[in-house]
DNA sequence: GCTTATACTTACTTATGAGTAAGGAAGGAA
DNA sequence: TTCCTTCCTTACTCATAAGTAAGTATAAGC
């Protein structure tokens, strides 16, 4: 039925879970009962919610770089690395992960201890950077025309994909076509 | 020591929690003891979290209401009317709400019933209304210069917010003036 | 002086969730 | 064959949270 080793189908379950109802928001059993496992499995796995957490902020971050990588190693063109994020947030929300992890933690922020935060922080960090070569490699090849420091342009290009994707909850999908949409023209895409 | 009605108090201070530990973070306990009354009282004002769910996003709309009726009113000039909306946004944060109602129930989703989900429907549709006005009549009038549709842009604009909240919530207060920069610059405005 | 409504408290019930302790099956190593 | 390790299950404990039922204090109305 399910792919890959109980602790792989664990982390995926639990990832799934994570960003449709945040840490609070699901239960090992949650976990364990699609999977027709029983929780104390998954304690056996991941002893409490912290190291599932650890391991899940892990997950996604290497996501991220798995995506990312192939942008990252050639300095190609930086229009197709910009779409690739488009893409790959949409991918997120198509199969059933409509909220992104930074946004779901944020809520959590009380709860958490300083390695969770930190390694949030890594993620976002990580994330802001690729952004910004991006975006300056795109200004020096003329793709890309903005004005203002390229590192808060990206900083604000991540929060406004972060706020859309919570915001198209409520609404649809288009929400986020339409906001990509206005960060092309900013820009300065011609469609 | 603490001002207003018992009710008043306890919308107050679940207002707070709600907005800093998201709808499952918090518990009726957590409202009362502060207010040193018990459980039980806030059940005999909110029956069920539904109910008090319900008031808080009716305050929470309400508030935004009075904080721009002074702006929709009259047709003036339209820059402060988004500085408004950036002071509005810090002056939150400043006072321990650091996410906004949306980004909170973003994360509930499942949980919400039909009614909760139109009340933050309305609250965005309103909201995404009132600043496509301020932005078509600073276009009209010479103060903002951007491509694309203004409503488009208003989406766009909410979303930044809505994300650099919750970013900063693992950054600094610091990540939300640096966005905001990012919306003046996109916006053509000029320091 | 008695009644009634308001605004609570006391004292619970019920459910659920995190986490644990002990045990069992199945396979490999000695 | 026995032992050890891995990967679980069974069967709990303990804590907390939502919600309720019944009682109490206070003030206003009659």
């Amino acid at each position: 039925m399910l792919q890959g080793t109980t602790r792989d189908q664990i982390i995926n379950q639990a990832f799934q879970l994570m960003l449709q109802r945040g840490l609070n928001g699901f239960s090992y059993r949650d976990i364990s009962e699609p999977l027709g496992i029983k929780n104390a499995a998954v304690h056996y796995y991941f002893p409490n919610k912290i190291d599932l957490l650890c391991t899940l902020i892990a997950e996604n971050h290497q996501l991220l770089k798995e995506s990312t990588s192939e942008f990252m190693a050639y300095g190609g063109p930086a229009r197709p690395q910009l779409e690739g994020l488009f893409e790959y947030t949409l991918h997120q929300c198509a199969t059933g992960r409509p909220i992104c992890m930074a946004g779901a933690l944020a809520i959590d922020y009380n709860d958490l201890d300083e390695k969770i935060k930190d390694a949030n922080k890594r993620f976002i960090k990580d994330s802001v950077n690729w952004i910004t070569k991006v975006l300056e490699t795109g200004r020096v090849q003329d793709e890309f025309s903005f004005e203002g420091p390229a590192k808060q342009k990206a900083v604000s290009i991540l929060a406004t994909i972060q706020g859309a994707r919570q915001m198209a909850r409520f609404n649809n999908m288009e929400i986020l076509e339409s906001v990509f949409g206005q960060i092309r023209t900013d820009l300065g895409i011609r469609v």
